[in-house]
RNA sequence: GGGGACGUAGUUCAGUUGGUUAGAACGCUGCCCUGUCACGGCAGAGGCCGCGGGUUCGAGUCCCGUCGUCCCCGCCA
């Protein structure tokens, strides 16, 4: 193989094939940089073999080709450091062009990249690409890891259908419909769900699966159709047995690809979550924000408060960006200009103060109280955040703490972007306790409340459990589900997230196994006997077979690969990825179906106005 | 559904307040070159400036629409 070559062969025959990644023709001796999945070897040849070398004058750019001839250790000041096969080249006996190639939209070999759009049209080209070739490599090495790990802990990997129905994911179902039975539909699965529960009943008492699933929502850079889940699910577990195995797996996982996590996992309530970080996906190599209420009498409270026009009764959040240094007064007056970043839209109901210079010169002994209570170092850049107190707007003052935190968690994110060269918090250093932070995140609601529905839906999906001791909330709530105002809101879920960088790679929960449970669960929904039977009737008939207790959880593939490979989009570690649009460029699809498809199908198109 | 960025040789980009024949680098073609490794040198080919409309004496540049790509909000456990 064309990596493979070393200063220990010199001497030997060698057959290289690949591909012609960079030729150098200086005339009476050409240089030819052969590549193939492995790396690169420098091919040579000289005039003295003119049929070899008149035969490698044809030779371009991509062309494939086989050579046979002699490996020779390259004199010391010719040696290429750069390459690991730098300290021997193959002297070419005999060449065979197996295949020519016409001239390319780009080179594998380039060191600049075409745009995406190009990339992904042409994408077995880009594919060609080290860092590709990488990328898929290291997506191969996780999942077998992951593989082998569950399978020595005694879990089977079992497949589930992908052509079946509507399940209570949320989203958006992908519809394929049935020749056979025409105006029926099949649903492509959102994730395996119901199909790992039952496996639960049937006796499969571990399982997972490394298994395709799709979504047809709006698209991200780490979003996609179709996406690939570590699935599991197991019996008898308590919250901490799953944990174990994600961690578990986890770090065979990460050590796969050459990095060695610290397990447990750090953990955090969502509660904690949201009022530390705005998010209940924190992203932990950056500082929490800290509500500077505490560190103040309530006169100073008062007088800050006053002074900046911040309602009192809401968190007063310090939100600190590590080393971003000295700012101009125009970055600090524009800093929390809506609009300016990605993640902040809407109505301003997040009141700032900006400038800690002015601040510490107005205000020295509360700013110096503040500052230490949030241990802000000499270059940190800070700013407070509050509520904004404008009575005359109704929108604003409608707000709750929650949704006021998470707008600060927003904002705590978009300056961490814009200071990114400065903290250099997302730049990995080689030290895997700073470089991956892992953690788990518990105590979900079990209910939200969707304004759009103007009812209580399940936060995770309706199997899932609820802590023992809400239960009697629960009870107690149980025909509220159209009251905004409902206790049903603090009801928390046996429901977990495993969060790394900021990233959400992970969400499971202790399932319901009782069918009495279960049944209270879409009562408080206000989801009727009838509904509920129609929806899953097949499930809830199966609860009642002897399910014994289970729980689960499902981690993206493609989402840890992008992390470990320091990825920027998951198309990066996915080989045929869709584009925002989700159109696959490369095959050009989707596309319309024919008459005679759709005829079969029974289906009729209403066209578009 | 909404906000933002972008679209100019094969590719990556530049193109000034609207002004003559739209440039560069890499790639491509030909020639020269025996130690290059992002080889070098000389010569050359290559453009519906995404598409459609408008303003103007004149549009790559300004305006409107449209198509496409990317990022974000909503949405998505």
């Amino acid at each position: 193989m064309c990596g493979a070559l070393r200063a220990s062969d010199a001497g030997k025959k060698a057959v290289l094939m690949g591909w012609v990644n960079r030729r150098r023709d200086l005339g009476s001796i050409i240089f030819i940089d052969l590549r193939d999945r492995t790396g690169v070897t420098q091919v040579v040849f000289n005039r003295e073999n003119s049929a070899a070398h008149d035969k490698a004058e044809q030779l371009r750019n991509e062309f494939v080709i086989a050579v046979i001839g002699t490996v020779k250790l390259r004199d010391k000041d010719t040696v290429n450091k750069n390459i690991a096969t730098g300290e021997v080249e193959l002297i070419v006996e005999e060449l065979r062009i197996l295949n020519d190639s016409k001239q390319l939209p780009f080179l594998p070999g380039d060191t600049v990249l075409p745009n995406e759009e190009m990339r992904l049209k042409y994408r077995y080209i880009d594919l060609r690409r080290d860092a590709m070739q990488f990328n898929i490599e290291t997506r191969h090495k996780v999942s077998k890891a992951i593989r082998d790990y569950l399978s020595s802990q005694g879990f089977f990997e079992i497949e589930t259908p992908f052509m079946t129905r509507s399940t209570p994911e949320g989203a958006r179902d992908y519809l394929v419909p049935s020749r056979v039975q025409p105006g029926s539909f099949y649903a492509l699965p959102q994730s395996p769900q119901m199909f790992k529960q039952i496996l639960m009943i049937s006796g499969f008492d571990k399982y997972f699966q490394i298994v395709r699933c799709f979504r047809d929502e709006d698209f991200r850079a780490d979003r996609q159709a179709e996406f690939t889940q570590i699935d599991l699910e197991m019996t008898y577990p308590r919250v901490e047995t799953v944990w174990g195995v994600v961690e578990g797996f986890l770090t065979a996982a990460f050590k796969a690809a050459g990095v060695d996590i610290k397990t447990p996992f750090p953990r955090m309530s969502y509660d904690e979550a949201i009022r530390k970080y705005g998010n209940d996906k924190p992203d932990m190599r950056l500082p929490a924000m800290v509500d500077i209420r505490e560190a103040l009498t309530p006169e100073e409270l008062e007088e800050l408060t006053t002074k900046f026009r911040m309602r009192k009764e809401f968190p007063v959040q310090l939100i600190r960006i590590p080393h971003a240094g000295d700012i101009s007064g125009t970055e600090r007056r524009t800093i929390g200009t809506y609009g300016a970043y990605n993640h902040v839209q809407g109505p301003a109901f997040v009141q700032l103060m900006t400038d800690p210079k002015r601040f510490a010169k107005d205000y020295a002994a509360l700013s110096e109280k503040v500052a230490a209570f949030a241990k802000v170092e000499a270059d940190d850049l800070w700013l407070l955040a509050g509520a904004a107190n404008k009575p005359e707007n109704a929108a604003v003052m409608d707000q709750d703490v929650q949704h006021f935190c998470e707008k600060c968690g927003f904002l705590r994110l978009d300056l961490a972007q814009k200071y990114a060269s400065k903290h250099k918090a997302f730049e990995k250093i080689g030290d895997v306790a700073k470089d991956y932070r892992f953690l788990w995140v518990s105590d979900f609601p079990m209910f939200d409340w969707e304004k759009e529905e103007k009812a209580w839906m399940p936060a995770h999906h309706p199997f899932t459990t609820l802590h023992e001791e809400d239960f009697a909330k629960l009870e107690a709530n149980i025909d509220s589900a159209r009251d905004p105002k409902s206790p049903l809101g603090e009801i928390r879920a046996l429901a977990y997230d495993v969060v790394l960088n900021g990233t959400e790679l992970g969400s499971g929960s202790i399932r319901i196994h009782r069918q009495d449970v279960q049944r209270k669960i879409f009562q408080a929904l206000g989801m009727s006997d009838e509904e509920a039977k129609a929806r899953f009737g097949f499930f809830l008939e199966a609860l009642e077979y002897g399910t014994p207790p289970h729980g689960g959880i499902a981690l993206g593939l493609d989402r840890i690969v992008m992390i470990l490979t320091g990825a920027e989009s998951l198309r990066e570690v996915i080989p045929f990825p869709k584009t925002a649009r989700a159109v696959d460029l490369m095959v050009d699809a989707p596309s319309p179906a024919t008459e005679k498809q759709l005829k079969e199908l029974g289906l009729l198109i209403k066209k578009a106005t």
